[in-house]
DNA sequence: CTGAAAGCGCTAACAT
DNA sequence: ATGTTAGCGCTTTCAG
């Protein structure tokens, strides 16, 4: 592993010249070819580790998710990473498993390894971000806040994307739709649900609507279930709002089951099904901006660490 | 940011003492207990950088997939992750979005950053690794062979899944079974194309299997087309294997579009499809075990971490 | 078992 | 514009 030593001294010049040379600071230029000609010679690539310890900081971000496999999240990976790329910085994903604590290793990592600053899509409702935030680290927290007041938030309308989505079912014809969200304390799903919420109260001002609400996992297996306990209910809906794409698969294996079309039960799907299959199958999918919203939350934090220090913000990402 | 020489003070013992107890050197136990304390009340996490400048390694490994919205590839990213994480590493992941120079900077990134190892799924035909082996960083190929006989690969048994799969469609009763697979430069699928065209010899043996073989581009589209060129052949295949899961969803389309049932035209597809409801949809499906494929490259880049200089192998995953 | 001290490779004052 | 030098925080000889 060739040093800026070496690469100094087969140029003939001293080891603050070649790093001048490689931080873009103002070197004569007959030096500044030799100092390249040189590294090049020797394969010289700068030692980060020895720059980031000297700097306190590093050019690499971190995007902590809490499932590397469900595509939503993988979308928003490629959001931050597109926009940490623009930004010349580099993004590492690290996948928090639903584990708080993978998750608190995954930040103690993000501190210990001097991240330049860390997109958190949280698992858990408190996550330690202490250490980050005395250290100067910016986070933000992406999809769902942070339960910190001090935290960037960047999160979808979802209130209004399942207001919108009830309502089209309403258009469309159908006379009674429920909803299946995700788990009570999740706070996307208790937004769907109240977007849900807004709409059946327009069109049922004396109906119960928890009759129609179920929540769930976020899951296949979970969506399944909720579809079979709405259809099993002694006034079934027509029509019913899914809040992921998930419970979309497990809501139309029930219906399967029980030979149900989704012409006859309609079905709006929030997120994207990841093949156009499912679209043709007459589910209507109102896809969500995963990718814009890595890309926001990518954004703000780049704006963070370079230097931004107004109050923190909350986005909502419309598209 | 406390450091070991605040810890020490506080314990009343010196850095290096810090320093032992938490790389679990033998030390009295009293200090043991007071550094402890110490490191607790100051909030001290020790900082990785100074570290791995120091021991010139660190304990992160990096896993480099060329897309991270394919599913076949987060399930490998779990598998690296889970293996890591058995063996006391961190996993994190880059995405070199199928565009050799990012592989590239990626690669650079590793070096640079003294990871302890990279897992690589090649996306180039022979990615520059000199650098990170001439500085003794392990690599592993997984999935594909980086073309460079010194790393060690792992890889799926590419040629006896395919082979299976068409057999067993002829088992089925199908009597001439085409093949889709992918690009005509890509490893694995030459390998599947070779083990449908062994099965499809036995079969056909004076048959020209050119005839009945499509290259596409492992993505829908690419499927679709293909499966399009298939039908409207003058001597159409009344079933296909398929090499990836993304190229199924675009032949059902195109099936779905000449209103061909999987029952008429039998398809078997490489790899998972990620919604249970594809499976349903009467296509056989193989799923790749690429998990496991995930675990065992990183259980080899650890052994090679942990100071495995053995000639370089060549691993094939069963399951 | 413990401490002192050197040094990993780089950057950023400070001088020149 | 360039060189000298002092660290960044840690680990690891080397003495004791």
């Amino acid at each position: 592993m060739p040093t800026i030593y070496e690469v100094a001294r087969l140029a003939g010049v001293s080891p603050a010249t070649v790093s001048r040379v490689f931080n873009g600071i103002t070197v004569n230029p007959d030096n500044v070819i030799r100092v390249r000609q040189a590294a090049e010679e020797l394969q010289f690539i700068p030692n980060r580790t020895a720059r980031r310890l000297r700097r306190q900081t590093s050019e690499v971000i971190c995007l902590i998710i809490p499932d590397i496999e469900n595509p939503f999240f993988t979308a928003l990976a490629r959001g931050v990473e597109d926009c940490a790329h623009e930004g010349g910085f580099s993004a590492v994903f690290c996948d928090s498993d639903d584990q708080p604590d993978k998750e608190q290793t995954y930040l103690k990592i993000a501190y210990a390894e001097q991240m330049a600053g860390v997109v958190l899509v949280p698992t858990s409702d408190q996550p330690d971000l202490n250490r980050l935030l005395k250290q100067g680290t910016p986070v933000v927290a992406a999809d769902r806040s942070a339960g910190n007041p001090l935290v960037d938030t960047v999160v979808l309308d979802n209130f209004k994307i399942a207001l919108m989505a009830t309502e089209s079912l309403y258009f469309r014809g159908f006379r009674r739709v429920g909803c299946i969200t995700g788990p009570r304390e999740t706070e996307t799903a208790q937004l769907r649900a109240a977007g849900w919420r807004q709409a059946f109260a327009q069109y049922h001002p004396k109906a119960d609507p928890d009759r129609f609400l179920r929540h769930a996992d976020y899951r296949v297996a979970g969506g399944r279930e909720a579809m079979e306990s709405l259809l099993e209910s002694s006034n079934p809906p027509d029509a019913v709002v899914v809040a992921n794409n998930s419970m979309t698969v497990g809501a139309l294996e029930a219906m399967q089951d029980h030979a149900i079309s989704p012409n006859e039960l309609g079905l709006a799907c929030l997120g994207d099904l990841p093949y156009s299959m499912l679209q043709r199958s007459g589910v209507q999918t109102y896809p969500l901006p995963a990718r814009a919203l890595g890309h926001a939350a990518a954004e703000l934090l780049l704006q963070r660490i370079a230097g931004d220090t107004g109050p923190p913000r909350r986005l909502v990402v419309r598209d």
